[in-house]
DNA sequence: AGAACCTACTGGTCAGACCACTTTTTCCTG
DNA sequence: CAGGAAAAAGTGGTCTGACCAGTAGGTTCT
């Protein structure tokens, strides 16, 4: 592998493992380059790696900061380098979403149709885990049971489709969702759908699922839109599972240095 | 915004508008240097920014390519993945119709609404092509006229998509089609849908659009089914897409110069 | 024909030099 | 002494040109 990747893979996990804590400062790319040896044309190809990858971002004549995660307390002025991606494709976003909406009904279609005991056995797990959380609190539950549907469809190929685009909108819709003001109204809706659309699985009615899960995609997709014009800002929510392994990087921040 | 940063956009927004396609080569580092008027470095930092996107790939000694939404298998064989995963699970061709149903569905719909002046005119005009010649000898005709209608859809997400699938299935379905023996039955059929395809997008019929699209696919993924039941073999087709597409977005990626 | 080599690509890495921006320090002036 | 301007130091941004390392296709020798 290349060593650059294996830089920007070493500083992900020692990121995201809280190594370093969100918007601190990191070492600068001559320090990086001093310390690991490597050109400094090296850590520049990392670093923008993890720049696309919303890891870290970036200011001219300043230095590369963490990227902010889910900043709970306090303000939050700056703009998250993924909204920043957002605003730069704004209509891919809502070309997403449309497709998006349309795949989503197939799924809970087809898992009317198709799923199996274990299926519903694991839908209604989710489900249940759902419940117990504020949908608009945290993304996991929500992502798990939508998950557990589409699996139920039995059909690999929507499978990976979605887990795809999720994953290209997991930095936008997923995290303004989970961070958005919880208004109550929008709650209550989406509890609602979330219940609809698991009754009409467990009941086996394909049509009904269809045109839940539809419209769920298509009320997620409005609420952002209007947020977008609220200007609200887009915070990132978690991802990746690593694996809780001590620092081997040999990446010293120095944390107590001149 | 820094130069690099600027390339990655604009190469983003190529490959997204369906510019360049899923698996398609792009052009070597030291040829975008040169076209864009940039040192190597920049088009490293931009390419590496990508790639932490996940929108391309990049391989030792071989190239950048356009990373695929599609689940491709990995890096076993390198010849013709599709085929066998054909081969090794005919069911996953099965679930890639039943997908590609709901899309080309969704993408007739879209283009029933959506269709410029210039989109109905380049798809009448894959239509002219497509009625003088034999949709069960030539696939190349029948292929330009669903591209022209996807692309009408003006949802780039369902242009990368649908190409994604389509070039999956491309070297078995059109394949085992082309090579079918040509029952008259079945002909006349598919010159049916496709002129009815055609009225309602003309026509702005979007739900007929839809209609007429999923049941053209469900029709060839259903004789697709009856040949391999009569034991029909299957053959490979030697049309590998070569296509040149105009260039409308921006970057030059040969020819001419300023 | 087959194997070994050669060559012309491709990306990967390096070194050192500027430039542009920001913060800190210095130091001259009022 | 205070204030502020200039200089310095530190940061990312860009460029150049070179060399290393895989890959692919052709050539030559057997």
């Amino acid at each position: 592998m290349a060593i650059s990747q294996e830089i920007s893979y070493r500083l992900e996990r020692l990121i995201l493992d809280g190594g370093l804590a969100p918007g601190q400062k990191i070492p600068s790319e001559r320090q990086l380059a001093s310390r690991l040896r490597v050109s400094r044309a090296i850590i520049r190809e990392a670093l923008h790696e993890l720049q696309g990858r919303g890891v870290i971002e970036t200011r001219h004549g300043k230095g590369s900061f963490v990227a902010s995660l889910v900043p709970e307390t306090g303000e939050f002025e700056e703009q998250s380098p993924l909204m920043q991606l957002y605003e730069g494709h704004p209509r891919t976003l809502y070309d997403l979403l449309e497709v998006r909406e349309q795949l989503e009904g197939q799924a809970a279609f087809l898992a009317a149709q198709r799923a199996t005991s274990l299926d519903k056995h694991r839908i209604t797990k989710a489900f249940r885990a759902l419940e117990e959380t504020d949908p608009l609190s945290n993304a996991k539950p929500d992502h798990g049971f939508h998950q557990a549907i589409v699996e139920a469809s039995h059909n690999p190929v929507l499978v990976h489709l979605l887990s795809g685009l999720k994953s290209m909108m997991l930095l936008t819709v997923q995290a303004a969702v989970s961070n958005l003001n919880p208004r109550e109204e929008m709650r209550k809706t989406i509890v609602r759908q979330h219940r609809q659309l698991y009754d009409a699985i467990m009941n086996c009615k394909p049509a009904a699922a269809q045109k839940v899960a539809s419209a769920h995609v298509r009320f997620v997709g409005d609420a952002l839109k209007d947020m977008e014009q609220q200007g609200s800002k887009v915070i990132r929510a978690q991802l990746m599972p690593n694996g809780r392994k001590p620092d081997q990087s040999g990446i010293d921040f120095g944390r107590h240095s001149p």
